[in-house]
DNA sequence: ATGAAAGCGCTAACAG
DNA sequence: CTGTTAGCGCTTTCAT
């Protein structure tokens, strides 16, 4: 293991001038930068990140934490912040809270020394707690909002706005929405922009509990679903959606022809379907990258600031014109 | 941020018999051992792991590289992994390295101080230049196997016999193989595994070379793979086979009815199609948690071992018997 | 512009 | 069984 000394020894100069070369350029005459650059090439040194933060404080790494990380909503996200972490000299610890509160506030505590701060992502946490970790440690939220706290949420209302504009202009008055969790803050958030988007196109829309936010329940909720008697569904998620379709297949129920399907979320299994699924949704990697821009401003000083991420309509050929219009 | 001296000065011992006290209990008096932990719960002491690392060189972190953390076989080991470094004490971070070699040369090299071992999936190296990293750091490997480094795979053999008699066992004769990435090392184990297999069986099958190993690809492939005039596909992973399916169902062919279908490692997208997928897969989180426990075995010396994981068929119903039997 | 030296929080000899 | 002490590799005053 190279360190500083080899580097001073290499070049003739003291442990310091290495230092200042690496931490500030600018305080060392250009000479002397090229040779300890030179010799820190050659001897391919790298600093040990354990000294940096026990002298600096800085630990050079961020945070992660999600609920499942093999959920593909998350993995996305969690791909595109590695990535502009990466890019940005940070490394990321990815944290999977199990959907679990209590390991969310446990990893969030055992980390603190080890992170320059942290990515929550759809936090279990109530929003008091919420509020006293981020005065505490330096965090952003993605997927809920605080006063004073940086946030990046995505553009629900713009998303059921164009599912509900998209369904109306094909003809459709009665959609049934099967929803999610009903705790869940995305859920809330989803199902109210819903019914204020399909006010809004005077369509008739009613919400179906769904049982687990996965394709088993949206099979489960099949039937549920038609039973509304409307022409068109919309799915929490697409993983719901391609359970409804698997279950109105089993019962000889054809997707777009008796029944339009629009799914949420727009991730790669709403490729996998037969027919392709139409899907709202977000550049959820850009999500994850813009969190990542946020909190290294924050960590940098900057003023907090609140997010939105356009979610736009992928139109596939789950949906279609009704039957009989109404 | 409390230290080790305000425990010690909470309870009247020095800082040695605190650090003692949490790294060999049993070198202290039980009294002083319960005052120190005392004082330890009251004041929420955290251990700095730098601290630690800089002068133990234990980082207490293992580092976990995939190729791409949004695919779900990924996401799945990524998961089980998680669980279980938590578990053991240990950090995880999580490195994506989007399928490009130079990322993951670079991130090993550059993790080399911040990690006491690393778990490398479906490694992109070469096997020279893979037991030269194996030489100089602790590390396992998934789905890779090289003389004296720990590793963990999947019995591939195993899944291809009982694929493809699964297959045979229903009438089938011939059959395709859609496949993946030819100089993927995955690929070519679980071709060769299949044609092993099929030998035995007396079953005749072709390779149909895939395009991405996704839905797209699938969909792709879907005309070709029916071309070989075979009763039944076996498609390199799940979302080939999903793939698939949309494309046969656009040309009106069914599944089973037309021809039987079955995939490769029973992810979460098995379950969503309809008909849901035959598929036979391994535990994955299982295997992420065994190479976890293989990675800190061999941190605490013990010798290289090899371990395969089993992979069991998951009978659903994209598989019957073919319209006419051979 | 550069160097000497102190010390971040902790562990591991070494004494007692 | 417990305390004292010397650093781990680095950054950062403070001198020069």
């Amino acid at each position: 293991m190279t360190t500083v000394h080899d580097v001073a020894a290499l070049c003739g100069v003291s442990i310091a001038t290495v230092s200042r070369t690496l931490r500030a350029p600018h305080r060392v005459s250009e000479a002397t930068r090229e040779r300890v650059l030179a010799a820190v090439r050659e001897l391919d040194y790298r600093p040990n990140r354990a000294a940096i933060n026990l002298r600096s404080g800085r630990t050079g790494a961020i945070a992660l934490m999600v609920p499942d990380i093999a959920n593909p909503y998350f993995a996305a996200l969690t791909k595109g912040a590695q990535a502009a972490a990466r890019s940005r000299g940070y490394g990321l610890v990815v944290v999977d809270t199990a959907e679990d509160v209590a390991v969310e506030r446990e990893e969030m505590a055992s980390l603190r020394s080890e992170i320059d701060g942290m990515i929550l992502v759809s936090s279990r946490l109530d929003d008091t707690e919420l509020a006293e970790v981020a005065t505490s440690a330096r965090c952003v939220l993605i997927n809920r909002v605080l006063p004073d706290v940086p946030s990046v949420t995505l553009d629900e209302l713009g998303a059921a706005r164009a599912a509900i504009d998209h369904l109306a202009g094909l003809g459709h008055r009665r959609v049934a929405y099967v929803g999610g969790p009903e705790r869940s803050w995305s859920e809330q958030r989803r199902w109210r922009a819903l019914q204020d988007a399909a006010a809004r196109a005077r369509v008739h829309i009613r919400r179906v509990g769904g049982e687990t936010p996965d394709a088993r329940g949206g099979r489960a909720a099949a039937s549920r679903a038609r039973a509304q008697g409307v022409s068109a569904v919309i799915a929490y998620n697409d993983q719901v959606a391609l359970g409804l379709l698997a279950g109105w297949a089993e019962q000889g129920v054809r997707a777009p022809g008796d029944v339009s399907l629009l799914g949420f979320d727009d991730t790669f299994v709403a490729e996998m379907s037969a027919p392709p699924l139409t899907s709202v949704g977000a550049d959820l990697a850009a999500c994850g990258e813009v969190a990542v821009t946020a909190l290294l401003a924050l960590i940098d000083g900057q003023a907090p600031e609140a997010v939105s991420i356009p979610m736009t309509l992928a139109v596939r050929a789950s949906t279609a014109a009704p039957k009989e219009p109404a």
